[in-house]
DNA sequence: CTTTATTTTTTCGAGCCTCGAAAAAATACT
DNA sequence: AGTATTTTTTCGAGGCTCGAAAAAATAAAG
């Protein structure tokens, strides 16, 4: 049950909303914000007034101010990125990244590494993690009590609550707390992510007039994942990550996924459903591991060329996004899709088969309509989208403490 | 973008909050209350003076206040019942309904006709929903000054804005703005809602044990609908009121559906899909406009004795609830079930196979603690969520003005 | 170069709201 | 009849936002 607001949670939100005006809107003015929020002139002044001092915003005064209208000038809010600082890992397929961003979201330092995921045991992992994490803060440019927050995002299903990894494709594995472990360790808030809902973040901030309220981010890849943003809020299921949209049933008994059932979107739009379609392999045949980029590359050029077994296997992938598609449009509605990922970029193979399977479901009445983007490079995305949830964290709890507890869920405001 | 809180917000939301858990408990005393919300005994005992001086809420003293403690015994406060009447307007296949429900949630008048829905004009459609709307308020027992809701619930497909009827399963018309038609003739604010949201709000006030944050309700009737209440809130979605479960694709090509496409699951699992597998049609035939209870319950009761077609019918239904559950499951996680209409007294012919269904999906992992319920009568249930939700816009506009203008989306805060 | 107009920002008092502590009220126990 | 206990009300303190007015800072006009 939703608890009573108290007098002083006013000015806790009132806080919040001024710091995220400011993190939209890049320089805005007193009066600018003022505006956006709703809020008195007064109430603006004394707040921002508040935060110069506590040195979580500053004044941008003179730079481009060049005011062409008469009047006092407008001065500037801007963060100040000596604020805080967070950390964003990135954990996925055989390589793990890190970026180290400041409170005004400029990346300061970051460190990549290969690694071989699949066969690691779950000390080497975490170990790798922590190891990581650890260079990071160890670095003598970074004033490490500054750092507020960790957020570690991962390819596989989540908790809803954003501490633990439960399952996941690039690892054998099961059920890691790595928001936990991360915790103990360094005794920095952190939390567990799941990659696909940070690339949908990351849109949001990106490009918020295309993807604002309602939106879907499909990765196209190794596997199929979902982000997914309804009402201006990240959409989570309601123990885990939720938003298995690859595993979605698109034929009942029909293809072996690689989570080891049959007839999900992803044993037919996964590169290696599609790989093994191309090849006319059995669709019994056992997933393989990973296929390259380069070789996916190749196959899409050979089904450009001709009308051969690759040309149909990007169809059936095709057919089976669009009748995936249908079904989620039928619970949600349409909506604008992102099509993310490596295979994104053959998505000129895949969109006839989408679009006709598409017509044929609910959510086909207004197929035409529905506008398809794509962006093959998801790793920037993602790592971009927990840099982001990470700040947002820290404009709400550390700034403006006491409207949420540590942790968080998955599902609340999209960072 | 959300917008900053003024302090008078304060003061409403607030009275909102004490309206709403004296709604919810019954008769609690201040002190109760104050420990639901979390505000202090001076703020509970200020807000619910001035709402007794308003005639909002009544001491309910003596009654069965049988105080065992010592000390001054609690006084339990109750919803006036004069403070306001609603209009709870339910319009189903060949049947419309209305009932007047006082604040306190008590029917005190209604009254039901038989219509022929699938052949009526768009206007003689709305003129009889207009006309039982009047002789209600034309009735002398009520004070028309207080009726301050009216909801109407329709099968079919509302808009999220709860202004319209976009489509419906139980009339040719589309597109009809009932909401703003009650409005402009009887001046009072009105709500077009979805059956199947209204059977979820009234379950939610009926078990709130069982059916709190997420879980739920399929309506099994002549179609197949669904209501979905998410992380405490109704889903809708981002332009209709969503959730077609009914119209997701069960087998892409499939069965003929009663909206024209095929292998929907509504085209295995509606009553009329059944009756065409159980007399053995072709899956092309077309859908029947009706099968009656009573030849429903035949077909149920032949199917229990042999092992015909009648049972591979229920079979069949069962596949396609399942395989579309384990789709929904994927992407919101398992949830509690209740199967509400006609058919789910059949439930016990149509379990079996649904669970097997739902064990090769992704929702299967836990499929043996998924739990069904089954609920034979739906209309109750409609009438009893359209009444609530009426009552909750009172209580949060009305009674504690400014949080929200007229109309409200269907989606947020469950009534 | 001074004055005026214009726009932004700050200051200040008024009006609410919630809270904690203490008082008042109402009952059971001794 | 007095005491203990629990609920409810009262009252002053402290905070917050708001509107109006003042202050600040600039462009345009004379």
């Amino acid at each position: 049950m939703s608890v009573g607001i108290r007098h002083d949670d006013l000015r806790r939100r009132n806080r919040a909303m001024v710091i995220s005006a400011v993190r939209r809107a890049g320089h805005p003015s007193r009066t600018e914000i003022a505006a956006t929020t709703g809020l008195s002139h007064s109430t603006i002044s004394a707040i921002s007034s508040d935060l110069i001092q506590e040195g979580i915003l500053a004044e941008s005064r003179g730079s481009e101010t060049v005011s062409l209208k008469r009047g006092r000038p407008q001065v500037g809010l801007s963060l100040n990125p000596e604020a805080a600082a967070v950390l964003a890992l990135v954990l996925s397929l055989n390589f793990l990244s890190v970026a180290v961003i400041d409170y005004a979201g400029q990346v300061v330092a970051e460190e990549q590494r290969r690694l071989d995921t699949l066969t690691m045991s779950r000390d080497e992992l975490i170990g790798e993690c922590v190891a990581i994490v650890r260079r990071r803060l160890e670095d003598p440019d970074l004033d490490v009590q500054s750092v507020a927050r960790i957020a570690l995002a991962i390819q596989g299903i989540t908790d809803s609550h954003a501490r633990a990894m439960l399952w996941s494709p690039i690892t054998p594995q099961t059920n890691i707390a790595f928001a936990d472990i991360l915790e103990d360790e360094f005794g920095i808030p952190a939390t567990m992510e799941n990659d696909c809902n940070m690339m949908a973040v990351a849109l949001r901030w990106r490009d918020p007039d295309r993807y604002r309220d309602d939106f879907i981010a499909i990765l196209l890849s190794h596997g199929i994942g979902m982000g997914l943003v309804l009402k201006g809020e990240l959409f989570t299921g309601t123990h885990s990550s939720g938003g298995e949209f690859g595993h979605m049933i698109h034929r009942p008994g029909g293809a072996l996924c690689r989570c080891g059932r049959r007839g999900c979107v992803e044993a037919y739009a996964g590169n290696y459903a599609i790989w093994r379609n191309a090849r006319q392999l059995s669709e019994n045949a056992e997933p393989v591991a990973d296929v390259s980029d380069a070789d996916m590359r190749a196959l899409a050029a050979r089904a450009r060329e001709t009308d051969g077994p690759e040309r149909e296997a990007y169809r059936k992938a095709g057919e089976a996004l669009g009748f995936g598609l249908g079904s989620l449009f039928a619970l949600i509605d349409p909506a604008p899709v992102a099509m993310v990922g490596a295979s994104a970029a053959a998505f000129d193979l895949i969109e006839p088969a989408l679009r006709e399977a598409i017509a044929q479901t609910a959510g086909g009445q207004h197929s035409g309509s529905i506008s398809f983007d794509t962006e093959p490079n998801e790793l920037p995305l993602i790592r971009e989208g927990c840099a982001m949830r990470a700040l947002s964290f820290v404009d709400q709890e550390i700034f403006a403490p006491g409207v949420q507890a540590r942790g968080g869920s998955a599902g609340k405001n999209v960072a």
